[in-house]
DNA sequence: CAGATAACTTACCAAATGGTAAGTCTGTGA
DNA sequence: TCACAGACTTACCATTTGGTAAGTTATCTG
């Protein structure tokens, strides 16, 4: 039962971190929705600050699994760019705590965003290679990669994972129109990118 | 003295709101700040989150008139967009907490954001009204007007105030890395938008 | 069977939180 | 000058917060 104790508390904080925020978050909260007592978290997890760290931790696996799987090197040209937004939509839609866990933390920085933060160095660091060498190749049309890179990232999270913005668009936030959003953005990303 | 605190508050409070989020902020702690003690605050602000409601309303008047004067009706195609998206990043340059509290109430939703939410749904709506006459008029390239929205708002909020992604990206969140984030922003939508 | 260890719970606690009640001071109009 | 209202402050308060200390129970080991 211990194992699965933890890994029922990360669940619960992934998910409650990730939409709701940390500060907005207690431990009374989270330990009642687990039927168990907050003390149970702190046997685990030593302070609330440590539960981030691990509920960060787990993120980044999650999405590094989650991203891992569409960023194959073999496939080239705005194909990878495609697959890496599919994939993007597909875990707004399946795990959006997920994304709201990367948001507040690339926004809010602090001591325990270390990990994500180096985590997402390289995957950018990576995705920039690759768009220089598309650019090179004469395949994407040449912008400044990293600023590049900065707007696409900005344009899928947000689409991702801005329901109130879509409500205030008069779309409802569901499936269907995750769908067409993840089309659109695609195409939107196409013309962005590709050279004539 | 005393409409001056009222705007002191306010001013205070949509930093503290805008930066760092509604639960992360105490009235003891703005209180302090402003040299102040709480229940000044509770004197003007009957509870906290009418002192939210307010900030919003601020946050909106601030929001309009940075954005209203960059939509003039008269200028056309894409030098429109251009007009907005300067407009924003010099919103994003002086007053940071101004557009951190939009994606604030964005994201959270809640009670206070009816009057924000109905602000952005007539600014959207314009906007859509917009685009669709420039893709009829063959300007704009042909994509479903709203989501062609959603895309370029969360790209440039995204770009405008994502600070950590920049550093992990290996660029200073400087004034003159902004300047550049916008130059190619305004590409990255000229190449995106413009039809063939 | 003894006892150690893991996985909890019960019982507290100090600090911080939003908020109320009751004063205090200062200017202003009658 | 005197009442009075506006703009606060001082004094509290109940609740919630993250966290500590001390059990309790079950399981595994020698």
């Amino acid at each position: 039962m211990a194992a699965q104790t933890r890994e029922r508390i990360l669940d619960t904080s992934l998910a409650a971190f990730g939409l709701r925020g940390y500060d907005s978050t207690s431990l009374d909260e989270m330990a009642t929705e687990l039927g168990i007592t907050k003390q149970a978290i702190l046997y685990h997890f030593s302070s609330k600050e440590h539960l981030l760290t691990a509920t960060i931790e787990l993120a980044v696996a999650e999405l590094g699994s989650a991203l891992g799987g569409a960023s194959k090197p073999q496939s080239r040209g705005f194909q990878r760019i495609e697959d890496l937004v599919r994939a993007t939509f597909s875990l707004a839609a399946r795990r959006p705590e997920v994304l709201g866990l990367v948001r507040l933390v690339t926004r809010q920085g602090g001591v325990a965003s270390g990990e994500l933060a180096s985590a997402m160095s390289v995957m950018l660091g990576d995705a920039v290679r690759f768009v220089e060498a598309e650019m090179i190749a004469g395949r994407f049309r040449r912008l400044e990669p990293r600023m590049l890179l900065l707007a696409v990232y900005s344009a899928v999270i947000g689409v991702a994972t801005e329901p109130e913005v879509m409500r205030a668009l008069g779309l409802e936030p569901d499936l269907r129109s995750l769908v067409k959003a993840r089309r659109e953005t695609i195409e939107f990303l196409r013309a962005a990118l590709i050279a004539d």
